[in-house]
This record gives C-alpha cells, sequence and structure tokens, in this order.
RNA sequence: GGCAUCGUGGCCGAGUGGCUAGGCAGAGCUCUGCAAAAGCUUGUACAGCGGUUCGAAUCCGCUCGAUGCCU
C-alpha cells in the first residue's frame, strides 16, 4: 500500500485555485502539476491567466508554459507525461499537489484513459475529407457501419465525437468501441479531490472582474500577435477568439469584453456541471462566512485537514 | 387638448380570428484524446378591463402607457 498522495485542487475559473495551491503545496514543502489544458502553452499567458513568479512564491510548477501551441498535446498527452512526472515527484515528496480547471485531464492522470492508437494524419485528414464532402450524415453512416456499438450511445448531433471516432477506425481499422472498458488502470499513489465552490452570483462578480484585469494587462496584443495562428486548436479559446472577431470587425472593443464575460461564465458553468459528480471533498469559498472574511490561511487549514 | 401609430415571455422579434414561430440571454445537462472544445434539453408570452364570437394575441369599446405630428 503506498502512502503517496496526490492532492487535486479543482473548481470553476476564478475560484481562487491557485492560491490555495500555492499555499498547500509550501505547507507540504511539495510542487504543484497543472492541469490546464491552455496554461501550457508558452505563447499563451495573459488570457490563460497564467500564475506569475509572485504567485508562484518559488514553488515549482510543472505543465505551464512548456510547450508551444505549434506541438500536439491532448489528454492522452498529458496522462503519459503527467505519469512519468509523478514518479519522479513521488520519489522525492509524499504529497504532489495538483491544480487545474481542465476535468478531463484531472481524470487522465486521476483514472486513466482507456488505451488508444496514436491517429495518423493520414487518418484524420480522410475522416474530416468526408466530414466535408457528406457532413454529420455521412459520419453517421460510416460509424453506423463500422461501429454498431458506439453509434447506440455517442451523440451523433456532437461531430467532435464522431470524428475522434472513425478516426481510430481509419488508423487501425478496429472499432472505437473496441478499445474501452479495458481494465481500470492502478495508479501507485491515492487521490483525494478538494472541491472549491462559491455562489454563483459572487463567482460571476470575479469572472467580471478578472476578464477587465486581463484586458488591462494587454489581452488584445497578445491576442493580435497570436492572430495568424487562429485555427490552431491551441487558440480555440476563450478569451482569444472573442478578439479575433473584433478583428474581423464582427464586435466593437465593448462587445469583445461582454462577450469574453459571458463565455467565461458559461466555462465556469460546465466546469461546475462537470465537477458535481467527482468525489471530492467540497471547501465553500465564500467570502462571507458567519460574517468573518476568511482568509486564506483559514482555507488552507482546512484543505490540509480535509488530505 | 386634438389627431395618428403602437403596446407580444428578461431582451429582440414574426404572427392579424382556431393549427402553441424563431433568435438571444438565463437555467439545467452530456462528455475516454482539439475539453477554455463540442453537443443536448428547457418558457403556451401577447398592457388592463369589458364586449362580439362556438373560439380573440388577432375584431369592437373604454382605461393606462409609449412615440410622433398638430394647436
Amino acid at each position: 500500500m503506498s502512502n503517496k498522495k496526490l492532492i487535486y485542487i479543482a473548481g470553476p475559473t476564478a475560484v481562487g485555485k491557485t492560491a490555495l495551491s500555492v499555499s498547500v503545496a509550501q505547507a507540504l514543502q511539495t510542487e504543484i502539476i497543472s492541469c490546464d489544458a491552455r496554461q501550457c502553452y508558452h505563447e499563451m499567458t495573459i488570457g490563460t491567466g497564467v500564475p506569475s513568479q509572485e504567485e508562484r512564491k518559488g514553488i515549482p510548477h510543472h505543465f505551464i508554459q512548456n510547450i508551444s501551441i505549434h506541438q500536439p498535446f491532448d489528454a492522452g498527452v498529458f496522462e503519459r507525461e503527467g505519469l512519468k512526472l509523478l514518479k519522479k515527484l513521488f520519489k522525492k515528496y509524499d504529497h504532489v499537489v495538483m491544480v487545474g480547471g481542465s476535468g478531463l485531464y484531472a481524470k487522465a492522470l486521476m483514472e486513466g484513459l482507456d488505451k488508444f492508437p496514436e491517429i495518423t494524419s493520414k487518418a484524420s485528414s480522410k475522416v474530416k475529407l468526408l466530414y466535408q464532402d457528406q457532413g454529420l450524415e455521412g459520419l453517421q453512416k460510416l460509424l453506423k457501419k463500422i461501429d454498431p456499438l458506439y453509434y447506440k450511445t455517442v451523440d451523433l448531433n456532437n461531430f467532435s465525437r464522431l470524428l475522434r471516432a472513425l478516426e481510430v477506425w481509419e488508423t487501425v481499422k478496429k472499432p472505437y468501441s473496441s478499445f474501452l472498458g479495458q481494465s481500470k488502470k492502478k495508479r501507485p499513489f491515492s487521490t483525494h479531490t478538494l472541491l472549491l465552490e462559491m455562489p454563483r452570483p459572487q463567482l460571476y462578480e470575479k469572472i467580471n472582474f478578472r476578464v477587465e484585469r486581463m484586458v488591462e494587462a494587454g489581452l488584445e496584443i497578445e491576442a493580435q500577435r497570436l492572430y495568424s495562428n487562429k485555427n490552431l486548436p491551441a487558440l480555440q479559446t476563450l478569451g482569444y477568439q472573442e478578439w479575433f472577431k473584433h478583428f474581423e470587425g464582427k464586435y466593437s472593443f465593448k462587445e469583445t469584453i461582454e462577450e469574453i464575460k459571458k463565455n467565461s461564465r458559461r466555462y465556469a458553468k460546465r466546469q461546475i456541471t462537470w465537477f458535481n459528480r467527482l468525489e471530492a471533498y467540497e471547501i465553500s469559498m465564500q467570502i462571507q462566512i458567519k460574517g468573518i472574511k476568511m482568509g486564506l490561511n483559514t482555507v488552507k487549514n482546512l484543505a490540509l485537514d480535509l488530505c
């Protein structure tokens, strides 16, 4: 039985994950690994809310701006690389802190994804071509033929899911569903999840405020610099897409900011639904508790108690 | 004060006697490799009162409100 613990601090954008994670890592004298599908790109800083050096307080952070937007990166890569890193870190520490709002990434590292073949570019372009030619229906038809099992359960309107299943098929000529449900992976560590919560109106206020700060910090210029890469997967990101539309004359300056705020709120909402099914200790980040301001220390102690 | 036009769910907006437009926002949800992504679900509202009619958001009257023009 291993005594190694991975402490995952989850929660929607802007609840205050960063500050808490640093504070907990300090208390446990360990390092932080980020599970954020956007903060890993070094070309993006302001819009993704990468923690500054001051905020990090000397705690080493992993998977923060460590790759380029031109490199492929996804939940599968994160799982592989993350496990390698954890193996190293657990030699030094009993605890490692993980933070980030990308639920799928966290799941990949904590529970593991089934083993799928690496998609070849030939396969993916073939599927894309089919989509271009015959649209959603074309994808549905093919899937029905080659993987009736998955066809029954997938969301047939969700072209991303269909694309993925067919890419797997085109790569190895085996149905997507045949890779599903392999034996659950064993992890050489236990996982504890702390889920940060906050009343909706308060969270939305924090989100709006944060967007304003990003704009002041020069988000528009950062987006301008990345405009030529706007079709890369990494740039399919809120906070950037809205500026791209602004550059194309679709949004006014004011509208752009309002859209970013709105999309951030929606993002937070989706995160909340995802995290709701997590088995986790819930920590309320409500600023007012019994009329007293809840300081970071209070939250940290609460978090440490729960670990 | 007179005349005219108009008043549809949080917002926009079609409908002009029977068949509950639609969009946006909001809310709820799904999700095993683009996940800050992608997708799904969700409101019988017609200013108020009275009348005509088998039946009114739709026709008539009055009241209230908005806008425009006139004196």
